[in-house]
DNA sequence: AGCGGCATGTAAGCTGTTACATGATTCT
DNA sequence: AGAATCATGTAACAGCTTACATGCCGCT
């Protein structure tokens, strides 16, 4: 058979996370520097990306080489700095990121590491448990504090940001509540062998 | 200067995610294999690891080479099979992993697919917003209920497990009324216009 | 003049996945 | 006897982090 006869569109493999949110922080601030989208990522209270230069910069590239990111340079000595905008294409890309494949692994249960270490808990005796159980408490309580001083403080520029901030907090506190009701099961369990 | 003269232990360097949930895992069914390991993984709701053999295989038997896990084989035929146990120095390792460094990362916002989308949601048109809400709220809400079953059909071995379980169906059920909310605000925002 | 933040970049490595490949055992 | 499941293994790669390296710009 000869080669098809249809002209190729180029590559079209569906985005990355990272890709996908890296156009995504470029759409909300553009037009900005990969320095900029890299803030963001190491600035975010969720860990999931570090925001590492590593990553970045090779990848701004080559949302550019695919068209979906435009470009300009200003050249400032013997290097130059890039601001980003979303081309077009870059748009309809992200766009179907956001709806395409709404498959198991976008739904399903979050990965918690505190939920992994309190499924194997039972490895230490009663009182460790308890301290860690207390340390780990400790630490969901500020972390409750802190987004209810920010849903108090109302820093958010649109009522939708608000809403989702309202979600984060929500799902917090029930992860706070469980590990609470986990230590008071382990006090109670600790207290009917005496 | 010369060479440290105590005596070094075997390297110690921390555990992985991965190698201390293999370690947990062969502690709760040892003695087992690693492809029971895999199992465990692939069944595993939640998405962290797909128990690939190109993962659990090579790291059993480094965690076997560091003494960590004790192991007895079996021969047949060509291929012998080999069963594993969590060693006392694995005991230990995968007791300082537990405890050791509550910092950040474990106690972190988890990391949520659907709240990244819904971050950048947005940049849909309101009625492909819709679609794409109602069709992820369905998820959950199966979700839910697989859970809710779960939880009335009582399949776990101890209340320790059951209260578990509880946590994680609170968990997923604040996230579906999250959605819900967003859902009901994006309507409410459609009509508004009308 | 020097420090801190802005800005760009690369090399090496870690960790896990995908995809392939093979053989043993059990069930029907 | 054939299929499903148990069991083991490897090679290639994907995706991101760490650590390093450099230079510009504004402030004090």
């Amino acid at each position: 058979m000869s080669v098809d006869a249809t002209t190729r569109s180029p590559a079209k493999r569906a985005l990355t996370e990272l890709e996908a949110c890296v156009l995504g922080v470029v759409a909300e601030r553009a037009p900005c520097t990969a320095y900029t989208v890299r803030s963001v990522f190491a600035e975010s209270p969720t860990r999931r990306f570090s925001g590492s230069a590593g990553a970045i910069y090779p990848l701004v590239r080559r949302l550019l080489k695919q068209g979906l990111l435009e470009a300009e340079t200003f050249p400032r000595g013997s290097r130059s700095k890039t601001s980003y905008t979303v081309s077009a294409s870059g748009n309809d890309a992200l766009k179907a990121w956001l709806t395409c494949p709404i498959d198991e692994d976008v739904i399903a249960i979050p990965v918690d590491p505190v939920r992994t270490r309190l499924h194997f808990l039972s490895v230490l005796t009663p009182a460790a448990q308890l301290r860690w159980l207390e340390e780990v408490e400790q630490g969901l309580d500020t972390q409750v504090e802190a987004l209810q001083a920010e849903w108090r403080d109302d820093p958010f520029n649109t009522s939708y940001e608000r809403l989702l901030a309202r979600g984060t907090l929500d799902l917090v506190e029930t992860r706070r509540d469980w590990v609470r009701s986990v230590t008071a099961f382990v006090r109670a369990s600790v207290h009917d062998v005496h």
